[in-house]
DNA sequence: CCCTGATTCGC
DNA sequence: GCGAATCAGG
């Protein structure tokens, strides 16, 4: 993806907002955070005075290259270590309208025991009722699911809303 | 661990 | 010129 005069234009107008620079490099699309950094800097407006999101500028230093360098077998293949997110440098068209349900399951919640903490063992449901900074505070005391800290209803409602991660706007 | 920007350097 | 890899800090 090249740099059109409206990818820097719109690439300048953005980081002049203040925005991050993986915010722009999500708005323009096709684009890594990475090329965003490396072409504001090409375009000397790096150094800037606003308010910085997270990093600020720090004093910067490189040790040794041959981390980088490492082309033992001549094939020199760049890999991205898997510790980093997912890229999502191809495209990535916002597309709204995927409104998925989540009832939580529509079960009814048993009646709690209401064991105290004394009372709960490994294989006592330790679902909370109430404020544990209360007096009368209880948990819900049936019997675990497998090896599972809950009883099988509060595992569930435990264990479930995958809430789709969402960049920040 | 998530994020941020900064830098280096092979291409 | 470009940007992935890497770094360093919050």
């Amino acid at each position: 993806m090249a740099w059109t005069d409206d990818r820097v234009a719109k690439l300048s107008k953005l980081w002049a907002d203040g925005l991050s620079a993986s915010q722009i490099a999500a708005e323009l699309g096709g684009v890594t955070r990475n090329a965003v950094i490396g072409k504001v800097h090409r375009l000397g407006l790096s150094g800037r005075v606003k308010s910085n999101t997270g990093g600020g500028a720090k004093p910067r230093r490189k040790p040794t290259t041959t981390a980088r360098t490492a082309s033992s077998t001549g094939t020199y293949q760049r890999a991205r270590p898997s510790t980093g997110r997912t890229n999502k440098a191809k495209a990535a068209p916002d597309v709204d309208g995927e409104v998925l349900t989540k009832p939580v399951e529509s079960l009814v919640a048993p009646e709690s025991k209401k064991l105290t903490l004394l009372e709960i063992t490994e294989f006592t449901c330790k679902w909370p009722h109430g404020d544990p900074t209360m007096p009368g505070f209880s948990f819900c005391g049936h019997k675990t699911k497998d090896d599972k800290p809950y009883c099988e209803f509060h595992n569930k409602l435990a264990f479930q809303p995958p809430s789709e991660r969402r960049r920040r706007r």
